[in-house]
DNA sequence: CTGAAAGCGCTAACAC
DNA sequence: GTGTTAGCGCTTTCAG
């Protein structure tokens, strides 16, 4: 029980906000008038204006977004799915679309997926509308096994980064094949015929596709391509794999690694091996990660360009949102970034 | 000009969602009532319910969040303001929080900061209130010069994540005293005197605390400290005070950087020089960032818990903005992780 | 169990 | 230049 002298301060939410009608109220005038000064339209007396710029001052006025989207049907918000932030270039790439969807005036409401599977069940995407977005990008790195699913997503923009290119929505990704085979390429330009890929978690289209890519090349230069091995984009697995390799029987000369930070890993394991690098075998990674340069070796590796992705992606959106016609798959290219973990093939290693 | 046969689609935003009311038609049915199935209410006959689903589903209908938002007052998403996802363990922190948001049924919105002085101006920190969120989580880094500013969100709920704790803020951060306690005191306990640190910007309140902890630390055991140098955070900047290291006259037996990247690039430089780690020379790390062990070699490091930072600073803001009083100040310990970069005092290195 | 009415805060359209 | 009216889509009363 409590007592009657004690006042409680009744609203759950502690921050009542001051309505454009008690600023009107305040004021003296209209909330149509109010309103006008909140959208700084130009019709107002100068007077006025200050008179109600005051009282929105007093009151603390801050307009109601919700009504405000309620009128206008828009969020002003893009929603993106991803399903980690910490592992690969994901957050690169939403960073760059969080930068230009605030250039636009809009905001980015992160929709992360705890369980990948879940997308696959229909209840569960279906939410994904109820929010209060105007478009998806899904940064989904693949790791949905049936995309078809996504149809279920009918209603709203969406815009894909990264996938395997066969799905009926806009894609913006990196030319992952382009970015590949400029890997490939450098190591067979260094003389290297022992090239050994390492890729990615099966389930990746990226990993996938930079397979395809390392394998065409090979072949394209009449090389024999050993079996793939695969990490799982970390550099834990990076180092298994680079133990894996260095306790083999027949050593490759060079090692193309399908993201940085196996190449990390794998190299790791090679000093561990006492193995040099570039010396006894060369190492190309994928992404240029920020720290690829200060890696022992510096990293020789692909410049993905999450920035233009995450760009790209945003104004694609941006413009689905806006009804207009866009232009699809839209594919960004890659650099090869040569620094120190590559060279010329020099003598066999001794196992 | 245009024929009239041809008939245009006139809405602007492709995507025409069925309302409530329109369900109600198709169902035969008063809104009350798909508002009641919408919502789960159990008083609903099941033969009406199902036809209610139905029509929501030959419809495509979807709540409006919009008009919920505006009816309670609520949105259900907590505003994330960052200055820059890419550095740091700020994209963990984020992780964290809007993995922790998601659980409760919160979305995360990102309101990115594009140029730090921004906030120092009254009207752009002002912005943020208007944004669709019910409370703020601001993750500084202390990019801010003068968060007594910050007072302009008054009316929202706000948690900071990283502060020099002076601010009536409440506040939820790695304890940096402790853990740069730990790393001094480690390296000390191996025996080493001539410890020097690397700390981070000047501007950054933890690499202020972190710098004068170690500094304390290194007072307390009767040593003495060198002059504390100075990078920005990066991996590129480790390299650069790394070769000044390794260039000057009385090279420390020991290195304690105030963050993982920079001890990468401290590495790094020392590699070049020929000195080999630890045997030569020691180096500690601040994060335990994802590839800390992949190193070369494997760095010992402080271990920052962003996860538990994220979901406290998160609980925190939740409870806040329901009301609930809620104790402040809240520092999350860390660990000392020790892996191959750091050993005990061996000779002296020839300069 | 279901429906009708009212209103959340704001703004477009129309008065004056 | 300013005020009035109406309604965005939904939910919370209150009636039946």
């Amino acid at each position: 029980m409590m007592t009657e002298t004690e006042i409680q301060k009744p609203e759950p939410a502690a921050h009542a906000r001051a309505s454009i009608k008690d600023v009107a109220i305040h004021a003296g005038v209209s909330a149509q008038t109010v309103s006008r000064v909140a959208n700084r339209a130009t019709n107002v007396r100068p007077d006025t204006r200050d008179k109600v710029l005051a009282s929105m001052k007093a009151l603390g006025y801050r307009p109601n977004s919700a009504a405000r989207n309620l009128k206008s049907g828009r969020f002003r918000s893009i929603g993106v799915v991803t399903f980690s932030l910490t592992t690969l270039g994901n957050e690169r790439t939403l960073d760059a679309v969080a930068e230009a969807a605030s250039t636009a005036g809009y905001t980015t409401t992160l929709l992360p997926v705890l369980d990948p599977t879940q997308l696959d069940v229909a209840g569960a995407f279906g939410r994904l509308e109820e929010q209060a977005v105007d478009g998806i990008i899904l940064i989904m790195s693949a790791e949905v096994e049936s995309p078809e699913k996504l149809q279920l997503t009918a209603g709203l923009p969406l815009v894909i980064v990264d996938s395997d290119g066969s799905q009926p929505y806009n894609i913006v990704d990196t030319d992952q094949e382009q970015g590949a085979r400029l890997a490939t390429r450098h190591l067979i330009e260094l003389g290297h015929k022992d090239i050994l890929h390492v890729s990615g978690p099966a389930i990746s289209f990226s990993a996938k596709r930079r397979a395809e890519a390392y394998l065409h090349t090979m072949k394209a230069a009449g090389l024999d391509a050993p079996p793939v091995l695969r990490g799982d984009w970390t550099a834990a697995s990076g180092v298994a794999v680079g133990r894996q390799i260095a306790a083999g029987e027949h050593p490759p000369t060079a090692v193309f690694a399908a993201n940085d930070q196996m190449a990390l890993g794998i190299m790791h394991a090679f000093h561990e091996r006492g193995w040099q690098v570039p010396g006894d075998v060369s190492v190309v990674g994928f992404d240029d990660a920020e720290d690829a340069a200060a890696y022992w070796p510096a990293l020789t590796t692909i410049h993905q360009n999450f920035g233009e992705v995450g760009k790209r992606a945003t104004a694609l959106l941006l413009s689905m949102i806006d009804g207009k016609a866009a232009p699809k798959n839209k594919l960004i290219p890659t650099d090869l970034v040569v620094r120190s973990s590559t060279g010329p093939v020099r003598g066999q290693l001794s196992s």
